[in-house]
DNA sequence: TTCGCAGGGTCACCTTAAGTAACAATTGGG
DNA sequence: CCCAATTGTTACTTAAGGTGACCCTGCGAA
């Protein structure tokens, strides 16, 4: 299973995935990387260069068959099988994860919701109840999960990455601000809404500044 | 006001400024190269280097003064002026965000909230009266909203985003889970959940396939 | 059956950027 | 006055990604 997809391409991926779901639903069969590329905002060259990573799918002159090349890039990313996942903290920001519908509807159902404190375990958050975090060894293993979010304070945030990689989850997806460690073998990625707040100050400054942003 | 920081070292100037918070609530006064690198999760002379494009702070033999790299870095990203945000969208990730406190204590206040459903139009979150979005224009000019963040679904996204921008706010951060245009002289960053996972997912799978992730 | 064209596959180049290391400069302390 | 510590900066290495061009392949029409 030689793959090896550069990481931009593996980023773009799932915009051109969400492009061909809409496209999908009209009544067109084949799509050009040309309109594809416009529709997702990048170059026609990169759209097919991107696309050749993951096996030849177009027909010349005709363009891509849309269902198909859904597949194709469904079973690359490992859309094709389940991935459970674990929210560990319920604060806000953990609460309207639970509550966001759009996990379960795109392979990613949260079968474990967990947190800390005595006043949060046992109550029900999105249908689910709250689960103690110190149990996250056998909420992974029992639930299959594959995927932790973190959605705690910045201080709880590297203890609890190192339990959701102790009970083997495969990956982490961490909302808390702060430098977190773990294996090289498990992929982790970071949104960092104040991180996000202040690049943005500086290059809006900057657009005030100097023209040329 | 010649700038021009790398993008890259963009992004690592609010984790050295969360790490240097920390730090100033000890009783050290400066710290090294070396020890903040430690804290960051980087290199040594990158740490050097990222600082040299905000002005030469350090002293040699000595290190960083903690307080005085804070109050550089902070007007470097701009963030000695107060920038009023917008959140458009008050569905459950539009309400977490306006619920989440950490935004006004970090520089960032919550000036307006704003939906188009008239089921939410006049209610009140997080202590804010929920306004029309057709408003826009207003809110932006009488607050003095410098970020508009767009928490709507994918179908409105564009032309809030058109509306924050024809209101003048200065920069856009977007959850909506679609491609987005704005002009260039507006800087616009995304947060996409779905795609994170759907990252992940691919990566995940890498690692079971192919040990070297 | 053949011709023409729309459009994908791929190659090679270009460009830019970012990380890394090494070294010289400078300061404070004894 | 000298030494140890630590910065500022330059130069190098390396990578990675984007872009454009060109070639080749199918399909449809005459």
């Amino acid at each position: 299973m030689e793959r090896g997809i550069p990481d931009a391409t593996v980023v773009r991926l799932p915009i051109y995935r969400r492009v061909l779901l809409e496209l999908a639903t009209t009544d067109e069969a084949t799509v050009s990387s040309a309109a594809l590329a416009k529709l997702a905002g990048v170059n026609a060259a990169q759209v097919r260069k991107d696309l050749s990573y993951i096996g030849t799918a177009g027909v010349r002159g005709v363009g891509y068959d849309i269902k198909y090349l859904l597949h194709q890039i469904s079973e690359a990313l490992g859309l094709d099988v389940v991935s459970p996942v674990v929210i560990v903290g319920m604060g806000n920001l953990g609460r309207a994860l639970a509550d966001y519908g759009g996990f379960g509807s795109r392979g990613f159902p949260i079968a474990a919701l967990a947190d800390s404190s005595p006043d949060k375990i046992g109550t029900t958050i999105a249908g689910l109840e709250v689960r103690d975090s110190r149990q996250l060894q056998d909420l992974v293993a029992d639930s299959h999960i594959r995927i932790g979010i973190i959605a705690t304070p910045a201080h709880a945030a590297q203890s609890v990455a190192d339990a959701l990689v102790a009970a083997g989850v495969g990956s982490v997806l961490s909302f808390a601000p702060t430098v977190l460690h773990v294996p090289d073998s498990v992929p982790l990625r970071k949104v960092d809404l104040a991180t996000e707040l202040q690049v943005l100050s500086y290059y809006e400054q900057q657009g005030q500044d100097d023209q040329t942003a």
